[in-house]
DNA sequence: AGCCTTACCTACTCGCGAGTAAGACTACGT
DNA sequence: ACGTAGTCTTACTCGCGAGTAGGTAAGGCT
């Protein structure tokens, strides 16, 4: 049971308002008990509302859901895109994502939980939401690794970068996972370690070669 | 839905047949629907057998649930311990590790999406039956990278090669979210991906470096 | 033959939770 | 003062699906 906020049901906000305290409760329990253990009725109680407020302003049950993925996603997605300036070496533009990305997860687990649990067990209608995201973040960094192989002797073709990013997004999936259970470390240190593993390789880590940013 | 595999209902089968084939339509189902979306009349109809049934030899639809979980977990965790051959090189264990890994999700697509999807996302009673099977493969992983820096420079410790073998899973699983996508590519040629990513890394990657197997 | 165990079924109960009907209160414009 | 637009509620309906009661048939054993 996801806490109550106690807070005697302030009266008569504007809709705008209750929107966002709608879709804020909503990941709360979506993140705590999945989609279908989640009630209609837990949600409209922690958001501090009555149900048919909840289907006035955000629809059904499905709809709120999908609601809720794409405000996350969208978040996490601009954060990334501002942080990755355009100009900068691939490594360096590869580490501030990284590093954004594990910043945004630690101020917003719940909402990285619908995003990354959630949507991708419920099945159709909701995984394509989180799969358009997904690539999103995956073409980011095929194209910043077909860059980074342009000049070099063997320059990487999608069909090589693609994967390639597709399992690196997923090591980072999985850190995440790992985060939670050790949360004494910090984000950035979190994001040397993926940059590391991806960059440099165990062979290079074992021979004592490391990456490690400049600023 | 799933398909009724339409015979006629057989009758008066063994126990210990009925319920391997009750395990397997369980498996489809909340595959195809994850756990909550599943019923237990659309399970119990495409094992050809009747509710009660169910109930009798599996128990309640949570306890049905983890048995499917198990039995999955179980499968992989066994082949990927044979293939692993304890007196190999580390980069030969993992390699096999990785390509008995590809096999097993190819064969079992299913068993793996409730595996990795849906117990997953489930919450607590189930998630902890996949976190106990992660833990057991990441520990083998882990432990074979220790074994790996041994007289190196830089002897990875634990709390290097923990982080490092979850990223190294989870790139795993990512990849074959990408393969559902891309059944073209063969399971060794996939493993052959993932290793040479984690062995390698991207800057040897670039440079013309890779692993390939000596086999 | 009779009896018991094990496989198996039809046909229910019953609670939970999605979604709604119908109206109440408040603020503001005119 | 009074309409009206927007906020908000209580108190329902109703279907779906988990779980069960109670009984039938088939084979084995003495």
């Amino acid at each position: 049971m996801v806490q109550d906020n106690g807070r005697p049901r302030s009266r008569r906000l504007p809709r705008a308002v209750r929107e966002r305290q709608i879709l804020d409760a909503a990941v709360q329990v979506f993140a705590a008990h999945g989609f279908h253990a989640a009630s209609m009725d837990e949600i409209s109680e922690v958001a501090g509302i009555s149900k048919p407020m909840l289907y006035a302003y955000l629809g059904a049950k499905d709809e709120l859901f999908v609601a809720c993925i794409r405000r996350e996603a969208v978040r996490l997605i601009e954060a990334i895109g501002t942080a990755v300036e355009a100009g900068l070496s691939p490594a360096e533009q590869l580490w501030r994502g990284l590093r954004v990305f594990f910043e945004y997860v630690q101020e917003n687990q719940a909402g990285w939980t619908v995003l990354h649990r959630q949507a991708n067990a419920q099945g159709e209608p909701f995984s394509s939401e989180l799969t358009e995201w997904r690539d999103r973040a995956t073409d980011l960094i095929a194209e910043l690794l077909a860059r980074a192989t342009e000049g070099s002797a063997q320059p990487m073709q999608a069909e090589q970068t693609e994967p390639f990013a597709t399992a690196l997004v997923g090591a980072g999936e999985a850190l995440v996972e790992w985060w939670f259970e050790h949360p004494e470390h910090a984000a950035d240190g979190m994001a040397m370690r993926l940059m590391n593993m991806v960059w440099m390789g165990f062979s290079d880590l074992v021979e004592g070669r490391s990456w490690t940013p400049k600023s």
